[in-house]
DNA sequence: TTATTTCATGTAAATATTTAGATAAAACTT
DNA sequence: AAGTTTTATCTAAATATTTACATGAAATAA
């Protein structure tokens, strides 16, 4: 009793403290309620007071399944679990408090392109370092669309309310994420964004590094400038495309269907298809602006085996700048990307929506460096 | 009681089955006990009854006490914790099928050198893909040997008893690794071995390997063969190196000190090193083995700007197969690693600990494939 | 068919964990 | 020094989870 009204009173609970009993006096702040709880322990009152003792009466069914439900355990009937954790909602047990885990899920759209990059670790150490400072615990899940049990991995995620989650959505699209909207549990989404959900992201500025990359070869003199496409064109690309060609508009360049290179976002598939391109002898611009470090390092092989010298021929310009940038030859002038950071930052937009309760979305987007090497050239 | 007879039996708990009553026929099998245990619930008898009632009986604390001390939550004296964890694995309270979750243990030792690599996502994927076929949940913890509360996160992996633990020892020392041995849960160590301790390991083939890519070197005719060595003696590259040795042992070539250089194991730090030593005018051999591929990648690039070709001049092989092997100017010769596979063995491994009991340590070691670029020539 | 086993779904009771608060000692404040 | 707050450690009671088993229906074997 003494700690509760403590409590309310924002101040300690020493032994000392004599407080007036209910309802004599105006020990309490603001709206607090007049009188302590019917129970003390809980500083509930009977009435609103909900458990799976409760929840067991009120669902017809014993405490064990309630339980098993709540949890996700198998044992359980569909309907059985569905109407448990309805009942369950609508009563309010599922306070986000209860989250005490962060289930980080790999998503990957088939054959791991874009997962398996050295990207992945720094992510992953963000996360795991700032869970920890949040004292929280850090699930692995891997979400791989083409494995048979998909859905049913899906939805074990959503429905379990005891850990929030982040999707590393770099091979996302919108349709595998909508359903991340009805989670039981907080979400914030990795490395996409998709506007028309409405689910809290955290990325990369990818449009405004794009536009600044752009612009530095625009600087540097260049007025026919190309674009390395990824083939797989996953949003992450799509910005950076968009950054590209309105740094292209702005300075009166026009965007030459031409020059654009759809090209595999992996090392050899970018040589290959490069090499295979540049077979047709067509025209070249002095310089381009590539999705990614891979792709960029994957054309530049191939140019340099067709005899376009980098950057004296051709320049270029990469995403993301990952270790081997720096000793291709040339090196490779890039937009350096703070991965261990958006980790961080996801863990830390979790945390505020476990604890704060529900805000409007928001969308992060981490800035980043553009990184002069040696692969462009001024005219 | 029918179904605990027929779990005894062997057979199904079918309702019509009838059982006579013990002790009255010889309906059970081999060296089972010859009538129902006390708790028909828990099939044990009164005295072998071991649970967090009992414990707390015996050692004189709360069953919240016990359970918080088992947990390692906190709030419970460093002594009292101790006390009870004795208690409770003198009684046999700690049996190992109690661990539902793996835990994967980041170390490192200082600035993530090694860990940083793309090596980690395709290692974590098989970790994940395998523990999610066993039922098994996979955390993921960092251990860094510099952060402040080092010891406090090790002691809370040594006395989890819930959770079996897979180190990813890549950076660790055999200090590092020792105190694992106490650990209270099954360990698996991660791509190292440490002979002293007797841990169970899967790693890495690699002394047979570096052998192997040597022996491709002097194939090829080269008798004069340089070791391009990580700076850091991590215990893979210590393997490498021994490999590495007996193959110029076997053909009679002698290991010359002259022919070794030491770099760092990064791509910047190695070009650097070695720019730096080529600047010495030493005398060259006419063939490398690298630690790595960041090395020997790194070394290339030093290597060429300094007007030495590649392979023409200079023959390069390199370990691990990263992504970008195959892109480089020559493309490099190295030998493949099974990451995946290796985190997946790690996986089954525990899986048989947890559920076989103690064993023999194994230490096992992922044999890899020597893959033939373009990075060496044929004198 | 008929007998038997396996499977899905459920529960009571046993067991474990968590919450809210008690207590004394340590660490501040004034 | 005296008053006050914070911290570390513990517990009773509340709450949650797990175990061992029950039951009927579906699958399989005889």
């Amino acid at each position: 009793m003494l700690a509760w009204v403590a409590k309310r009173m924002g101040c300690s609970s020493a032994p000392h403290m004599e407080i007036p009993l209910c309802p004599d006096g105006p020990w309490w702040k603001g709206g607090m309620p007049p009188c302590p709880p019917d129970n003390q322990q809980t500083g509930w009152y009977e009435h609103m007071k909900i458990n799976i003792k409760k929840l067991s009466e009120l669902t017809g069914f014993s405490q064990a399944t309630v339980s098993n439900a709540l949890n996700n355990k198998r044992g359980v009937n569909r309907e059985t679990a569905e109407l448990i954790l309805k009942t369950a909602k609508e009563h309010g047990y599922l306070t986000e408090s209860r989250i005490g885990r962060i289930k980080f899920v790999m998503f990957s759209a088939g054959e791991n392109v874009v997962t398996d990059t050295p990207f992945f670790s720094a992510l992953m150490d963000g996360v795991v370092e700032e869970s920890r400072a949040q004292e929280m615990e850090t699930l692995i899940i891997r979400l791989n669309r083409t494995d048979p049990d998909y859905e049913a991995v899906r939805a074990g995620l959503l429905n379990d309310p005891a850990a929030a989650l982040i999707l590393l959505a770099t091979e996302m699209t919108e349709e595998d994420a909508a359903p991340f909207r009805d989670a039981m549990s907080p979400v914030v989404v990795l490395d996409s964004w998709f506007p028309e959900l409405g689910l809290n992201s955290v990325l990369i500025n990818n449009e405004d590094s794009a536009f600044e990359a752009t612009e530095h070869l625009i600087r540097c003199g260049h007025r026919e400038i190309g674009y390395l496409a990824g083939g797989i064109r996953i949003r992450n690309f799509q910005s950076r495309e968009s950054g590209f060609r309105k740094a292209l508009q702005r300075c009166g360049c026009p965007y030459q269907e031409a020059f654009t290179f759809l090209l595999s976002p992996t090392m050899d598939g970018a040589y290959e298809d490069m090499k295979a391109a540049l077979q047709e002898n067509r025209r070249l611009p002095t310089a381009f602006f590539a999705d990614n470090d891979i792709i960029a390092l994957g054309a530049m092989k191939a140019l340099q085996e067709a005899g376009h010298r980098v950057p004296e021929d051709v320049s270029l310009i990469g995403f993301d700048d990952m270790p081997f940038c720096s000793i291709s030859s040339p090196p490779l002038t890039t937009v350096r990307v703070y991965k261990q950071e958006m980790g961080r930052a996801a863990v830390k937009r979790l945390v505020e929506l476990i604890r704060g309760g529900d805000t409007v979305p928001i969308k992060s987007q981490i800035c980043n460096d553009f990184t002069v090497r040696g692969s462009v050239r001024a005219l």
